[in-house]
DNA sequence: AATGAATGAGACTTCATTCAT
DNA sequence: CATGAATGAAGTCTCATTCAT
């Protein structure tokens, strides 16, 4: 539990200042000062910084892939399942600001660029999506175009529009979310 | 002249240096190795790395604006010049995967974020664009939508686009390229 | 323990390093390797060269005012006290030609003029001495001159003839400086 | 003349570029600046930064034996000689804060520390004054001191007081100069 | 003689990582 | 497990000096 905790201290910690001021600028003595622990104890947990980063990024991505599936409203209509899948990915990071920047700085480094060539796919399109839209093509729903390409351009959308909210340039609310989700939908709806 | 040599030779490795291995992965050394100079001499040119940084940004921005301008039709149909726009930028960085990614290393930086926060943009949507969608707004071809969120979703969708292209994840042609400015269209369309 | 030992070995390192070389003729890695301690580990204990520069001042300045304060006779005549400090600051420096010859360092560089300009003093008159010589105006015991003055031709004096010490250009037995500090006194007195 | 021009131009700017802010915030490139020529040139007229420094310190030192006997009243009284000397020093550096600041600059300096042993001698006391101490012992108008010493100590005195009024601590005018080396005359008379 | 672009050694400082306690 | 002092490689930048023009 004691260890359980340091760990978890450590990884927030580290969320937090990397989020804020990138790799680069977060120190390993920063993000132990942040965390309440010494230096070296980082190292108890993660064998290098590298490590963290890495651990880190799998921690997000794994909450966020439950979060997706969750209510997944498999039974409905497949308009209404791509509109859920939008809304909960927009309401996700929206309220998840550090969660959004610090995926944001994994995706821009080497250590994420690595990762976005290894899974063919970016950090918002997880396995399930992925299936969304395969299923969306083969039944005629969506336009007949490559699946990443379209892919790419809904989430490319998306992300951008949550980067302008967390960034503070505009203020997204449930309305605004549900324009934008239409016109994704439009974007690829055929 | 050789002047005018030696810092496009810094210019040019600083740009391919950055853009394969971001900004903390380019000490000056190396750019410097890499453009056949002593590090000394980039400092004869530059006055600190954030400088050779930036004047490497508005270098890439100027010339990409130019040729934005060069062949816009202004007296053609508001979906002809929004598909001209598009394929012009699509065409641009597809062809020019180099400015590319040093242009998405700035923007992802401390360098670039602040100049995203004054411009209220990103680097993909000088004031011609911005006027562009303006006009559609008002003339009722573009749907009714805040102009930032709708410059996000296309610009959004055209860069993640590009991206896959410039790291060969996809294969960009010109069919390609006009199914994908249909579907920004389409998304942003009333 | 271990502690204080390494931070006392960097200012004894840099005090030495620098009595004789200056300021910038004592590189961070010389007075380190003097030290017997990399670098880095002075930035353990320093913010910067320059906070290391100013604490050994601090030190050194401090215990010069404990060792003056020590057996000052106060209730002495005006003319043994006079003696008394004069003959306590020469012998002090006399058998201390390394706090000497840094604190001349310090007191030409931009370090100690800003300190100079500051106390309107040099670093051998502390408060206590300004007080003496106030004292001995008040009472008609010195000449009737403004104190910067007097304090600046007496220290003077003492100095210059203290370097000449510390040089090797002459060597300083009590008879001597009894000789220098009669002089400084007649220089003064009414 | 040309020539003469230049070298005599560089020689100007370095003096008030090192008197301001030392040797080594004096950078060959600031001073040609100053001097209106190119880094290069210095070069032609001086082997070295060093011997550029040591050139200006005999210049300057020449100037000031030059002045000191120039109006020298050999034919007055010792002690009329005496004042006359100190009030030609004192007057010659109060009016000349550039040279000043610059001979302080030399003589704590790595340059001026090997001259000073060299000379056994301060900038201050070129041999004319040298003799006139060794007169006054000899005919028993001085104390019965070390030549050495009797220097160090009105010298010192002279030239503290003459800093401080260099760095703008105090206004010397003629009446202080004369209180200055009458006080400077009781401490060395017998 | 004059230039100033080019050089590269070397200065200060940071920081991921280790290890004795 | 936890600590944090210590390390030293590596990074940015300065500047005296050279040399082709």
């Amino acid at each position: 539990m004691k260890n359980r905790g340091k760990q978890e201290e450590i990884m927030v910690a580290a969320a937090e200042v990397i989020a804020e001021r990138g790799f680069h600028g977060s120190p390993m003595a920063m993000i132990a000062k942040k965390a309440g622990v010494a230096s070296g104890t980082i190292y108890v947990y993660f064998k290098s910084k590298e490590e963290l980063i890495e651990a880190l990024f799998q921690q997000m991505d794994l909450k966020f892939r439950e979060v997706l599936q969750e209510g997944y409203p498999a039974d409905k209509s497949f308009k209404e399942r791509f509109m859920y899948t939008g809304m909960t990915i927009m309401d996700y990071f929206a309220s998840r600001p550090l969660d959004f920047r610090y995926l944001q700085q994994f995706h821009n480094s080497p250590y994420g660029a690595a990762k976005r060539r290894e899974k063919m796919s970016r950090f918002d399109s997880p396995d399930l999506i992925r299936e969304l839209f395969e299923e969306g093509i083969k039944q005629g729903a969506l336009k007949d175009m490559p699946l990443t390409i379209m892919l790419s351009t809904v989430f490319g959308a998306m992300v951008n529009v949550l980067r302008d909210h967390v960034y503070g340039l505009i203020r997204l609310d449930e309305s605004l979310m549900t324009q934008v989700l239409e016109a994704c939908w439009d974007c690829v709806k055929k």
